[in-house]
DNA sequence: GCACAGTGGAACATCGGCGTTCCACTACGG
DNA sequence: CCGTAGTGGAACGCCGATGTTCCACTGTGC
Protein backbone atom coordinates (compact mmCIF):
# COMPACT_ATOMS: atom_id res chain seq x y z
CA UNK A 1 0.00 0.00 0.00
CA UNK A 2 1.31 3.43 -0.38
CA UNK A 3 0.62 6.20 2.27
CA UNK A 4 0.05 8.67 -0.32
CA UNK A 5 0.48 11.25 2.12
CA UNK A 6 -1.32 12.03 5.42
CA UNK A 7 -1.41 15.35 5.30
CA UNK A 8 -3.26 15.74 8.92
CA UNK A 9 0.06 14.27 10.42
CA UNK A 10 2.05 14.56 7.72
CA UNK A 11 6.28 14.14 8.63
CA UNK A 12 6.87 17.31 9.58
CA UNK A 13 9.86 18.34 11.56
CA UNK A 14 8.99 19.88 14.85
CA UNK A 15 9.90 23.39 13.38
CA UNK A 16 7.27 22.95 10.54
CA UNK A 17 4.48 21.48 12.91
CA UNK A 18 4.76 24.62 15.32
CA UNK A 19 4.41 27.51 12.47
CA UNK A 20 1.69 25.22 11.31
CA UNK A 21 0.18 25.47 14.36
CA UNK A 22 1.07 29.14 15.01
CA UNK A 23 -0.87 30.17 11.54
CA UNK A 24 -3.76 27.97 12.20
CA UNK A 25 -4.23 29.67 15.56
CA UNK A 26 -3.89 33.27 14.73
CA UNK A 27 -5.92 32.81 11.50
CA UNK A 28 -9.10 31.28 14.02
CA UNK A 29 -8.45 33.53 16.17
CA UNK A 30 -8.57 36.56 13.86
CA UNK A 31 -11.21 35.37 10.96
CA UNK A 32 -13.48 35.28 14.20
CA UNK A 33 -13.88 38.44 14.59
CA UNK A 34 -12.60 40.01 11.02
CA UNK A 35 -13.78 37.64 8.57
CA UNK A 36 -12.26 39.29 5.94
CA UNK A 37 -8.63 39.92 7.02
CA UNK A 38 -6.16 39.48 4.34
CA UNK A 39 -3.73 37.17 4.69
CA UNK A 40 -1.21 40.00 5.35
CA UNK A 41 -2.90 40.25 8.61
CA UNK A 42 -3.02 36.75 9.26
CA UNK A 43 0.37 36.27 8.72
CA UNK A 44 1.34 39.39 10.67
CA UNK A 45 -1.24 37.94 13.34
CA UNK A 46 0.98 34.74 13.45
CA UNK A 47 3.96 36.67 13.68
CA UNK A 48 5.55 35.30 10.33
CA UNK A 49 5.96 36.24 6.78
CA UNK A 50 3.01 36.60 4.11
CA UNK A 51 5.54 34.24 1.64
CA UNK A 52 5.35 31.51 4.85
CA UNK A 53 2.09 31.71 5.12
CA UNK A 54 1.80 30.61 1.41
CA UNK A 55 4.31 27.85 1.78
CA UNK A 56 2.02 26.32 4.24
CA UNK A 57 -0.91 27.11 2.42
CA UNK A 58 -0.69 27.64 -1.25
CA UNK A 59 -3.79 30.13 -1.54
CA UNK A 60 -6.57 31.51 0.33
CA UNK A 61 -9.14 28.34 0.45
CA UNK A 62 -6.44 25.89 1.78
CA UNK A 63 -5.67 27.77 4.62
CA UNK A 64 -9.67 28.23 5.62
CA UNK A 65 -10.32 24.40 4.55
CA UNK A 66 -7.24 23.73 7.19
CA UNK A 67 -8.85 26.39 9.87
CA UNK A 68 -12.00 24.29 9.67
CA UNK A 69 -10.81 20.73 9.98
CA UNK A 70 -8.84 22.14 13.14
CA UNK A 71 -12.21 23.57 14.62
CA UNK A 72 -14.15 20.64 13.48
CA UNK A 73 -11.06 18.41 15.33
CA UNK A 74 -11.55 20.71 18.56
CA UNK A 75 -15.25 20.27 18.46
CA UNK A 76 -14.75 16.42 18.41
CA UNK A 77 -12.45 15.97 21.38
CA UNK A 78 -14.35 18.53 23.12
CA UNK A 79 -17.66 16.32 22.75
CA UNK A 80 -15.82 13.00 23.39
CA UNK A 81 -14.39 14.85 27.12
CA UNK A 82 -18.02 15.75 27.40
CA UNK A 83 -19.00 11.94 27.82
CA UNK A 84 -22.73 12.34 26.29
CA UNK A 85 -23.79 8.83 27.61
CA UNK A 86 -23.41 9.31 31.04
CA UNK A 87 -26.06 10.40 33.83
CA UNK A 88 -29.22 12.62 32.88
CA UNK A 89 -29.31 13.67 29.28
CA UNK A 90 -29.81 17.16 30.51
CA UNK A 91 -26.82 17.06 32.26
CA UNK A 92 -24.62 15.76 29.52
CA UNK A 93 -25.74 18.88 27.71
CA UNK A 94 -25.06 21.06 30.12
CA UNK A 95 -21.39 19.52 30.08
CA UNK A 96 -21.38 19.57 26.49
CA UNK A 97 -21.88 23.67 26.70
CA UNK A 98 -18.94 24.07 29.32
CA UNK A 99 -16.71 21.97 26.79
CA UNK A 100 -17.54 23.85 23.89
CA UNK A 101 -17.27 26.91 25.95
CA UNK A 102 -13.81 26.60 26.53
CA UNK A 103 -12.72 26.23 22.61
CA UNK A 104 -13.02 30.46 22.83
CA UNK A 105 -12.92 32.10 19.92
CA UNK A 106 -12.93 28.91 17.49
CA UNK A 107 -17.11 28.84 18.20
CA UNK A 108 -17.35 31.88 16.82
CA UNK A 109 -15.74 30.39 13.57
CA UNK A 110 -18.07 27.53 13.89
CA UNK A 111 -21.22 29.60 14.72
CA UNK A 112 -21.13 32.28 11.49
CA UNK A 113 -18.55 30.07 9.19
CA UNK A 114 -20.76 28.69 7.11
CA UNK A 115 -20.63 32.02 5.36
CA UNK A 116 -17.01 31.43 5.85
CA UNK A 117 -15.77 28.04 4.99
CA UNK A 118 -17.91 26.17 2.39
CA UNK A 119 -15.29 23.19 3.43
CA UNK A 120 -16.75 19.85 2.17
CA UNK A 121 -16.94 17.97 5.44
CA UNK A 122 -18.93 20.47 6.96
CA UNK A 123 -22.77 18.94 5.94
CA UNK A 124 -21.64 15.79 7.02
CA UNK A 125 -22.73 14.11 9.90
CA UNK A 126 -19.86 14.00 11.74
CA UNK A 127 -19.91 11.48 15.21
CA UNK A 128 -19.79 14.40 17.20
CA UNK A 129 -23.07 14.85 15.91
CA UNK A 130 -24.55 11.57 15.96
CA UNK A 131 -23.68 11.65 19.81
CA UNK A 132 -25.54 14.61 20.29
CA UNK A 133 -28.43 13.67 18.21
CA UNK A 134 -28.35 10.40 20.23
CA UNK A 135 -27.92 12.60 23.84
CA UNK A 136 -31.31 14.63 22.62
CA UNK A 137 -33.24 11.41 22.36
CA UNK A 138 -32.07 9.74 25.10
CA UNK A 139 -33.41 13.10 27.08
CA UNK A 140 -36.64 13.34 25.29
CA UNK A 141 -37.29 9.66 26.34
CA UNK A 142 -36.02 10.25 30.25
CA UNK A 143 -37.84 13.00 30.35
CA UNK A 144 -35.10 15.27 31.00
CA UNK A 145 -35.47 17.33 28.04
CA UNK A 146 -38.47 19.31 26.77
CA UNK A 147 -39.89 16.88 23.98
CA UNK A 148 -40.99 19.62 22.18
CA UNK A 149 -38.01 20.33 20.96
CA UNK A 150 -36.76 19.45 17.75
CA UNK A 151 -32.94 18.04 18.63
CA UNK A 152 -32.24 20.46 15.52
CA UNK A 153 -33.86 23.47 17.79
CA UNK A 154 -32.01 21.95 20.55
CA UNK A 155 -28.76 22.15 18.93
CA UNK A 156 -29.60 25.64 17.39
CA UNK A 157 -30.32 26.79 21.18
CA UNK A 158 -27.11 25.24 22.46
CA UNK A 159 -25.30 27.56 20.39
CA UNK A 160 -26.66 30.43 19.92
CA UNK A 161 -26.34 30.64 23.44
CA UNK A 162 -22.67 29.98 23.56
CA UNK A 163 -22.55 32.44 21.15
CA UNK A 164 -23.76 34.91 22.82
CA UNK A 165 -21.87 34.06 26.53
CA UNK A 166 -18.69 34.39 24.08
CA UNK A 167 -19.56 37.80 22.81
CA UNK A 168 -21.02 39.23 26.46
CA UNK A 169 -16.85 38.25 27.27
CA UNK A 170 -15.87 40.24 24.53
CA UNK A 171 -17.76 43.34 24.07
CA UNK A 172 -18.53 43.92 27.99
CA UNK A 173 -16.49 43.29 30.72
CA UNK A 174 -18.85 40.22 32.01
CA UNK A 175 -15.60 37.96 33.27
CA UNK A 176 -15.70 34.18 31.63
CA UNK A 177 -16.99 32.48 34.52
CA UNK A 178 -20.16 34.39 34.80
CA UNK A 179 -20.89 34.25 31.36
CA UNK A 180 -20.56 30.67 31.54
CA UNK A 181 -23.01 30.27 34.56
CA UNK A 182 -25.77 32.43 33.02
CA UNK A 183 -25.47 30.73 29.49
CA UNK A 184 -25.80 27.09 31.98
CA UNK A 185 -28.39 28.56 33.46
CA UNK A 186 -30.38 29.57 30.61
CA UNK A 187 -29.79 26.58 28.98
CA UNK A 188 -30.93 24.31 31.77
CA UNK A 189 -34.28 26.02 31.90
CA UNK A 190 -34.50 26.18 28.08
CA UNK A 191 -34.21 22.56 27.68
CA UNK A 192 -35.86 21.26 30.95
CA UNK A 193 -39.62 20.10 30.03
CA UNK B 1 -33.92 78.25 9.97
CA UNK B 2 -31.73 76.69 6.60
CA UNK B 3 -33.61 73.17 6.79
CA UNK B 4 -29.84 71.77 5.91
CA UNK B 5 -30.77 68.40 4.20
CA UNK B 6 -33.21 65.99 5.74
CA UNK B 7 -31.42 63.27 4.44
CA UNK B 8 -33.92 60.44 5.45
CA UNK B 9 -37.07 62.35 4.35
CA UNK B 10 -35.31 64.26 1.32
CA UNK B 11 -37.52 65.89 -1.12
CA UNK B 12 -37.45 62.74 -3.93
CA UNK B 13 -39.71 62.03 -6.74
CA UNK B 14 -41.65 59.90 -6.07
CA UNK B 15 -39.43 57.53 -8.72
CA UNK B 16 -36.59 58.05 -6.75
CA UNK B 17 -38.12 57.18 -3.52
CA UNK B 18 -38.94 54.12 -4.83
CA UNK B 19 -35.35 52.87 -6.06
CA UNK B 20 -33.59 54.06 -3.49
CA UNK B 21 -36.12 51.40 -1.53
CA UNK B 22 -35.56 48.76 -3.89
CA UNK B 23 -31.41 49.28 -3.58
CA UNK B 24 -31.94 49.50 0.55
CA UNK B 25 -34.38 46.28 0.74
CA UNK B 26 -32.00 44.30 -1.77
CA UNK B 27 -28.50 45.30 -0.52
CA UNK B 28 -30.54 44.52 3.15
CA UNK B 29 -31.41 40.69 2.40
CA UNK B 30 -28.42 40.16 -0.05
CA UNK B 31 -25.71 41.03 2.62
CA UNK B 32 -27.64 39.29 5.36
CA UNK B 33 -26.81 36.35 3.45
CA UNK B 34 -23.67 37.23 2.02
CA UNK B 35 -21.60 39.91 3.73
CA UNK B 36 -19.13 40.47 0.95
CA UNK B 37 -21.38 40.83 -2.03
CA UNK B 38 -20.35 43.03 -4.27
CA UNK B 39 -22.11 46.32 -5.36
CA UNK B 40 -22.44 44.53 -8.61
CA UNK B 41 -24.35 42.09 -6.71
CA UNK B 42 -26.76 44.40 -4.89
CA UNK B 43 -27.15 46.33 -8.11
CA UNK B 44 -28.47 43.06 -9.59
CA UNK B 45 -30.28 42.03 -6.32
CA UNK B 46 -31.93 45.41 -6.55
CA UNK B 47 -32.82 45.34 -10.67
CA UNK B 48 -30.70 48.34 -11.18
CA UNK B 49 -27.27 49.09 -13.04
CA UNK B 50 -24.28 49.27 -10.82
CA UNK B 51 -23.93 53.19 -12.31
CA UNK B 52 -27.61 53.64 -10.70
CA UNK B 53 -26.46 52.42 -7.23
CA UNK B 54 -23.51 54.36 -7.31
CA UNK B 55 -25.73 57.46 -8.05
CA UNK B 56 -27.75 56.92 -4.47
CA UNK B 57 -24.82 55.99 -2.57
CA UNK B 58 -21.64 57.37 -3.53
CA UNK B 59 -19.24 54.77 -2.26
CA UNK B 60 -20.01 51.30 0.04
CA UNK B 61 -19.68 52.88 3.11
CA UNK B 62 -22.74 55.56 2.35
CA UNK B 63 -24.98 51.96 1.18
CA UNK B 64 -24.27 50.72 4.41
CA UNK B 65 -24.35 53.06 6.78
CA UNK B 66 -28.42 53.89 5.12
CA UNK B 67 -28.76 50.04 5.29
CA UNK B 68 -27.97 50.67 8.92
CA UNK B 69 -30.03 53.22 9.99
CA UNK B 70 -33.08 51.51 7.25
CA UNK B 71 -32.34 48.35 9.63
CA UNK B 72 -32.45 50.31 12.51
CA UNK B 73 -35.56 52.07 11.71
CA UNK B 74 -37.56 49.07 11.12
CA UNK B 75 -36.44 47.95 14.39
CA UNK B 76 -37.60 51.04 16.56
CA UNK B 77 -41.11 50.26 14.69
CA UNK B 78 -41.12 47.19 15.46
CA UNK B 79 -39.98 47.97 19.02
CA UNK B 80 -43.45 50.03 19.16
CA UNK B 81 -45.80 48.08 18.08
CA UNK B 82 -44.93 45.57 20.35
CA UNK B 83 -46.07 48.07 23.33
CA UNK B 84 -43.41 47.26 26.08
CA UNK B 85 -45.44 49.33 28.47
CA UNK B 86 -48.61 46.94 28.30
CA UNK B 87 -49.77 44.21 30.17
CA UNK B 88 -47.33 41.57 32.02
CA UNK B 89 -43.54 41.95 31.05
CA UNK B 90 -42.60 38.60 30.21
CA UNK B 91 -45.69 38.74 27.38
CA UNK B 92 -44.33 41.90 25.98
CA UNK B 93 -40.99 40.42 25.65
CA UNK B 94 -42.60 37.67 23.47
CA UNK B 95 -44.41 40.29 21.59
CA UNK B 96 -41.61 42.34 20.69
CA UNK B 97 -39.68 38.47 19.67
CA UNK B 98 -42.29 38.27 17.69
CA UNK B 99 -42.68 41.94 15.87
CA UNK B 100 -38.46 41.37 15.39
CA UNK B 101 -39.41 37.80 13.68
CA UNK B 102 -40.77 39.47 11.07
CA UNK B 103 -38.23 41.56 10.39
CA UNK B 104 -36.74 38.61 8.75
CA UNK B 105 -33.61 38.81 6.85
CA UNK B 106 -32.68 42.26 8.42
CA UNK B 107 -32.29 40.58 11.98
CA UNK B 108 -29.78 38.76 10.18
CA UNK B 109 -28.08 41.53 9.75
CA UNK B 110 -28.65 43.14 13.37
CA UNK B 111 -27.08 40.19 14.35
CA UNK B 112 -23.76 39.88 13.15
CA UNK B 113 -23.76 43.21 12.06
CA UNK B 114 -21.65 44.93 13.73
CA UNK B 115 -18.44 43.05 11.63
CA UNK B 116 -20.52 45.05 8.82
CA UNK B 117 -21.61 48.01 9.86
CA UNK B 118 -18.86 50.50 11.75
CA UNK B 119 -22.13 53.15 11.65
CA UNK B 120 -21.97 55.98 14.34
CA UNK B 121 -24.92 55.33 15.82
CA UNK B 122 -25.05 52.15 16.82
CA UNK B 123 -23.82 52.00 19.81
CA UNK B 124 -25.28 54.59 21.27
CA UNK B 125 -28.80 54.38 23.55
CA UNK B 126 -31.75 54.23 21.03
CA UNK B 127 -35.18 54.86 22.22
CA UNK B 128 -35.61 51.37 21.56
CA UNK B 129 -33.24 50.16 24.21
CA UNK B 130 -34.32 52.04 26.95
CA UNK B 131 -38.15 50.68 26.40
CA UNK B 132 -36.58 47.30 26.23
CA UNK B 133 -34.24 48.25 29.33
CA UNK B 134 -37.36 49.42 31.10
CA UNK B 135 -39.35 46.59 30.27
CA UNK B 136 -36.59 43.94 31.75
CA UNK B 137 -36.64 45.73 34.87
CA UNK B 138 -40.03 45.79 35.16
CA UNK B 139 -40.22 42.34 34.71
CA UNK B 140 -37.68 41.55 37.21
CA UNK B 141 -39.98 43.58 39.78
CA UNK B 142 -42.92 41.97 39.43
CA UNK B 143 -41.22 38.64 39.21
CA UNK B 144 -42.40 37.37 35.71
CA UNK B 145 -38.43 37.66 34.53
CA UNK B 146 -35.89 35.99 35.82
CA UNK B 147 -33.97 38.36 38.06
CA UNK B 148 -30.46 36.47 37.72
CA UNK B 149 -30.99 37.37 34.37
CA UNK B 150 -28.82 40.55 33.26
CA UNK B 151 -30.70 43.02 31.48
CA UNK B 152 -27.79 42.91 28.91
CA UNK B 153 -27.93 38.63 28.63
CA UNK B 154 -31.95 38.92 28.06
CA UNK B 155 -31.21 41.01 24.77
CA UNK B 156 -28.84 38.16 23.90
CA UNK B 157 -30.48 35.71 24.54
CA UNK B 158 -33.78 37.43 22.60
CA UNK B 159 -31.41 38.28 19.48
CA UNK B 160 -29.65 34.56 20.16
CA UNK B 161 -32.81 32.72 19.98
CA UNK B 162 -34.71 35.02 17.28
CA UNK B 163 -31.56 34.97 14.77
CA UNK B 164 -31.51 30.83 15.37
CA UNK B 165 -35.18 30.43 14.68
CA UNK B 166 -34.44 32.46 11.53
CA UNK B 167 -31.74 30.08 10.34
CA UNK B 168 -34.49 26.98 11.03
CA UNK B 169 -36.33 28.73 8.28
CA UNK B 170 -33.55 29.28 5.58
CA UNK B 171 -31.55 26.06 6.02
CA UNK B 172 -34.04 23.18 6.93
CA UNK B 173 -37.40 23.35 5.30
CA UNK B 174 -39.02 24.30 8.78
CA UNK B 175 -42.47 26.45 8.10
CA UNK B 176 -41.86 29.83 9.48
CA UNK B 177 -44.57 29.24 11.93
CA UNK B 178 -43.43 26.54 13.43
CA UNK B 179 -39.66 28.30 13.98
CA UNK B 180 -41.59 31.06 15.73
CA UNK B 181 -43.40 28.88 17.78
CA UNK B 182 -40.43 27.02 19.10
CA UNK B 183 -38.59 30.05 19.59
CA UNK B 184 -41.02 31.73 21.84
CA UNK B 185 -42.01 28.45 24.09
CA UNK B 186 -38.01 28.38 24.85
CA UNK B 187 -38.14 32.06 25.26
CA UNK B 188 -41.01 32.09 27.50
CA UNK B 189 -38.83 29.33 29.39
CA UNK B 190 -35.45 31.14 29.24
CA UNK B 191 -36.48 33.99 30.67
CA UNK B 192 -39.16 32.69 33.57
CA UNK B 193 -37.86 32.64 37.03
C1' DG C 1 -42.56 67.53 -30.58
C1' DC C 2 -39.41 68.88 -26.73
C1' DA C 3 -37.15 69.35 -22.41
C1' DC C 4 -35.85 66.80 -18.58
C1' DA C 5 -35.52 63.37 -14.98
C1' DG C 6 -34.09 58.80 -14.48
C1' DT C 7 -31.70 55.11 -16.03
C1' DG C 8 -28.29 51.42 -18.11
C1' DG C 9 -24.09 50.34 -20.13
C1' DA C 10 -19.55 50.84 -21.82
C1' DA C 11 -15.14 52.35 -20.85
C1' DC C 12 -11.47 53.77 -17.95
C1' DA C 13 -8.18 54.40 -14.05
C1' DT C 14 -7.20 52.91 -9.48
C1' DC C 15 -6.42 50.12 -5.65
C1' DG C 16 -5.75 46.26 -2.77
C1' DG C 17 -5.33 41.45 -2.15
C1' DC C 18 -3.49 37.36 -4.14
C1' DG C 19 -0.19 34.07 -5.82
C1' DT C 20 4.50 33.57 -7.53
C1' DT C 21 9.43 34.02 -7.95
C1' DC C 22 13.86 35.05 -6.47
C1' DC C 23 17.36 36.15 -3.24
C1' DA C 24 19.54 36.93 1.21
C1' DC C 25 19.73 35.68 5.97
C1' DT C 26 19.89 32.55 10.07
C1' DA C 27 20.22 28.21 12.60
C1' DC C 28 21.72 23.76 12.98
C1' DG C 29 23.79 19.28 12.31
C1' DG C 30 27.24 16.83 9.60
C1' DC D 1 33.39 24.76 7.68
C1' DC D 2 29.63 23.60 4.65
C1' DG D 3 25.09 21.97 3.16
C1' DT D 4 20.41 22.14 4.27
C1' DA D 5 15.99 23.51 6.26
C1' DG D 6 13.33 27.29 7.34
C1' DT D 7 12.39 31.86 6.95
C1' DG D 8 11.55 37.06 5.57
C1' DG D 9 11.30 40.47 2.22
C1' DA D 10 11.23 42.67 -2.15
C1' DA D 11 9.35 42.62 -6.50
C1' DC D 12 6.22 41.39 -10.07
C1' DG D 13 1.85 40.20 -12.79
C1' DC D 14 -2.88 39.29 -12.20
C1' DC D 15 -7.54 40.04 -11.15
C1' DG D 16 -11.74 41.62 -9.17
C1' DA D 17 -14.01 45.40 -6.91
C1' DT D 18 -14.47 50.16 -6.85
C1' DG D 19 -15.44 54.81 -8.22
C1' DT D 20 -15.85 57.92 -12.15
C1' DT D 21 -17.10 59.74 -16.68
C1' DC D 22 -19.62 59.89 -20.76
C1' DC D 23 -23.22 58.75 -23.86
C1' DA D 24 -27.52 56.71 -25.44
C1' DC D 25 -32.06 55.33 -24.25
C1' DT D 26 -36.86 55.72 -22.22
C1' DG D 27 -40.63 57.75 -20.21
C1' DT D 28 -43.42 61.62 -18.52
C1' DG D 29 -45.24 66.20 -18.50
C1' DC D 30 -45.37 70.53 -20.87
Amino acid sequence: MDMREDRTTAVESGSRARTRRAILDAAAALLATEPTASLGDVAAAAGVGRTTVHRYFPDRSSLLAAVSTDVLDKVATATERARLDDGPAAKALERLCQEYFELGDSLTLMFDSPMLMDAADWEEDTPADLAFLHAVRRGHAEGGIDAGMDAEWVRSVLWALLYSAWEQTRHYDTPKHTALTQCLHTLRKAIAP
